[in-house]
DNA sequence: CAATAAATGAGACTAGTTCTCATTTATTTT
DNA sequence: AAAATAAATGAGAACTAGTCTCATTTATTG
């Protein structure tokens, strides 16, 4: 994610975080205001999907509870936000920027910590072949998928931190 | 799961769904009381995971809500059940007996109905191998996967029902 | 069958999220 | 650039799903 934010900055014209939220703002034609403005900081600064409590701590009470939850439904609106729910039940968000390419989550059980992972071309082929199949035997349309691993990490937590 | 659990009952001798549920009980060394007995029946009537909500409506209050969730806690722990929660995150809970081998989910937004559902051998080796170089980039042990669709049901919701 | 241990029901409590409404802030119009 | 309009915000009330408490009931053990 950090790597992709320098591509997604060169994206904005090297403009900082506040210009780039208030750019995006402007792009999906929704009001620039200061709360959206932090709330997409805070959700830049991260480089990983965060819980709502996490994303409160970023923002120490610069955005009333109420308002956070709103943003985020706003951002959702637009799909630029991405939100689903941790393997305890937790409820975690994740910004989808244009430089954010298809990917999953794996979940460490020890620290919470959740990490994007891409899986291989040749892979999500053959997924997309299985939800061919699904499609056919199950007379669906089917419009999104999701992979999710489960697992703790065994090197001292080194992706964790 | 109907089909399952034809093979089930053949594999419990042929008892009815409240015979069954005791076994269930004495073989996972629980005591068996009336409320476990009763949400196991009712979990067992149901071909597809469902709602808390829908399993309340199977009830019709004849378990309290605080024994209900205790129960299905219960049967969390003794691992016979599994809780996830759909698109919309709504909490869903399914029986996984012995007989219901691993598989996966497909979600219609349009009725909310959720469907088991399994894919092919090659597409599982596939994505074990997958799993292997995730354990290895990011030094984790990865102890469960799972693999989600979201869509709608185009034949006039035919599954649905 | 009595003694002990475990589970239950009712409702209080909690945490996460949404709702209400008066006030503030953005946007549009002039 | 100011006024008029529309939209968003903050504070806290309300709601909801799930957990907890504790007196009572039901199972299990000996």
């Amino acid at each position: 994610m950090r790597i992709y934010l320098i591509y997604f900055k060169v994206f904005y014209y090297n403009q900082n975080m506040s210009d780039i939220s208030k750019q995006i703002l402007s792009d999906y034609k929704v009001s620039i205001t200061n709360p959206r403005i932090l709330v997409l900081e805070a959700l830049m600064e991260s480089k990983n999907p965060i819980t709502i409590d996490e994303l409160q701590s970023l923002l120490k009470e610069s955005v009333a509870k109420s308002t956070l939850y709103r943003v985020l439904n706003d951002l959702k609106k637009i799909k630029i936000l991405h939100e689903f729910t941790s393997p305890e039940n937790v409820t975690v968000v994740e910004l989808l920027l244009e430089d954010h390419t298809h990917h999953h989550h794996l979940f460490c059980s020890d620290c919470g910590e959740i990490i994007d992972i891409e899986l291989s071309h040749e892979f999500e082929e053959l997924l997309n072949k299985e939800i061919k199949k699904i499609e056919q035997n199950f007379n669906f349309e089917i419009k999104d998928h999701r992979v999710e691993m489960f697992g703790v990490c065994t090197d001292q937590c080194a992706n964790c931190q």
